[in-house]
DNA sequence: TTATATTTGTCCGTATGTATA
DNA sequence: CTATACATACGGACAAATATA
């Protein structure tokens, strides 16, 4: 029986978000200068015409992604690097989504290398978590069962024998980011034309390389199989490098 | 006048840090599940024995951070994807840095790439900003000036002409959690010491690899700066790969 | 469908510790 | 040393959205 809600316009739903979004704009744009100092939040809030708990919120947001810091009896200033330590996948909270075909030529990079490092130094820890993780797919093959979150944990396993605590949280972040786009591998009709089986066949042949402790075939076997993941999801891949040999890294000093 | 407050938590600094940083903790130790429901505000407010604005601002940031989400009249939940968006170099507000050999890795992997793509794709625009850097740098050498700078330029406009925004944004992440670590190299006493002027050898053979269109010359000239620039700051990469010069990605298939 | 309790979102007022002029 | 400005923290209160009976 109420009035449509038509016409908060200026209030999609949190208004501590908003009041953040406009101040992270004026940030980014350089209205704000590093280290400048804020007005207070008193001062804000009754620009804003909200309360100073909203202006806090929308701060403290500001000060998690590193834009801002706050000195007590000083004032708010904003951070002399922006965003230092803290790396999101789109720009801004609002802002537009990377294209498919990036993140996945950002996975290939990494993973790729991430192969290589963790058949150099794999620990038996680790082939047991990607074996977990390659039974887990068997299981969801043979189930036509949901395979999505056993194929997470096994490129992230990879990523965490690489050694490299680093990549390992990397790779967990991008391959979550792409975690939905690999969903129709594992749909019912994924499994019943064989692509499930065949990114199995694939994620084993990376296995055996790591376990065999072969850093170069762990590198083919990985970009194979992202390769041919790309081809099953339609994703073209622009130039891709390596394509007429030239990927060598290392003429030994 | 009043009683020392010692009971609280321990009170270093920021209160709602604190409770951030426990929440944090329950949350990734798998405490409190994905998609579990939080007690309600007042009750986290009374059991840390704080206002509900400290807990508010504690959850604001765990909200930023991507590990919670709130419902208005429901409550406060844990989400799907712990940190999903979001990547931090230090995975807590107070978890502890990552060895400078395991950035130094990843920062290899990344930028090797980013020069061989930039090779391939690189636009007169883009060749314009990374000369820029070089001139820029060029004139701290004469000057014995800090180069860092346009030395962190240089390299994010490298990754920039890789095409891959994603990959521009990243490294520009990574190369700023390492700017510090760079500093010697443009003291006054590294001028001196000629070590700049080495990095900027190294530089010159990135740049031209680029201007030449060359991608394998430019993952060499890139590879080779990396690691001779790990040299001077005395890192020694565990295990080097491509030093046999297995480091080769494609057979065509 | 209606009504009620719970919970988050928002606002206000106040007190305290800190930094700065 | 004093005074002012400010962030931090506390408590109470109401509105709005949700969940439940």
């Amino acid at each position: 029986m109420d009035a449509v809600p038509l016409l908060r316009i200026s209030r999609p739903h949190r208004l501590s978000e908003e009041v953040g979004a406009v101040l992270e704009k004026h940030i980014r744009s350089g209205e704000f200068g590093p280290g400048e100092k804020l007005p207070a939040e008193a001062r804000l809030a009754e620009q804003f015409a909200v309360s100073r708990a909203v202006v806090r919120e929308a701060i403290a947001r500001l000060k998690a992604d590193g834009l801002l810091e706050s000195r007590q009896g000083s004032g708010v200033y904003v951070a002399q690097c922006l965003g230092a330590g803290v790396f999101r996948m789109a720009a801004g909270v609002r802002g537009e989504a990377h294209p498919i075909e990036d993140i996945f030529e950002l996975r290939l990079i990494i993973e790729v290398a991430a192969a290589e490092r963790a058949a150099l130094r794999r620990t038996p820890a680790d082939v047991e978590a990607i074996e977990a993780a390659l039974a887990r797919m068997d299981e969801a093959v043979a189930l036509s069962a949901d395979g999505v979150r056993a194929d997470d944990d096994f490129h992230c396993a990879i990523a965490s024998a690489s050694g490299n605590p680093l990549i390992g949280r990397f790779v967990a972040f991008v391959s979550h980011e792409f975690s939905a786009s690999r969903a129709p591998t594992w749909s019912r009709e994924g499994i019943v034309r064989g692509l499930a089986g065949a990114a199995q066949d694939e994620h084993r042949a990376v296995h055996a390389a790591i376990v065999a402790g072969d850093p170069a075939a762990a590198r083919r076997a990985a970009r194979q199989h992202l390769l041919r993941a790309a081809r099953r999801l339609g994703v073209v891949l622009a130039a891709p490098p390596g394509a007429r040999g030239e990927d060598m890294d290392e003429e030994t000093s």
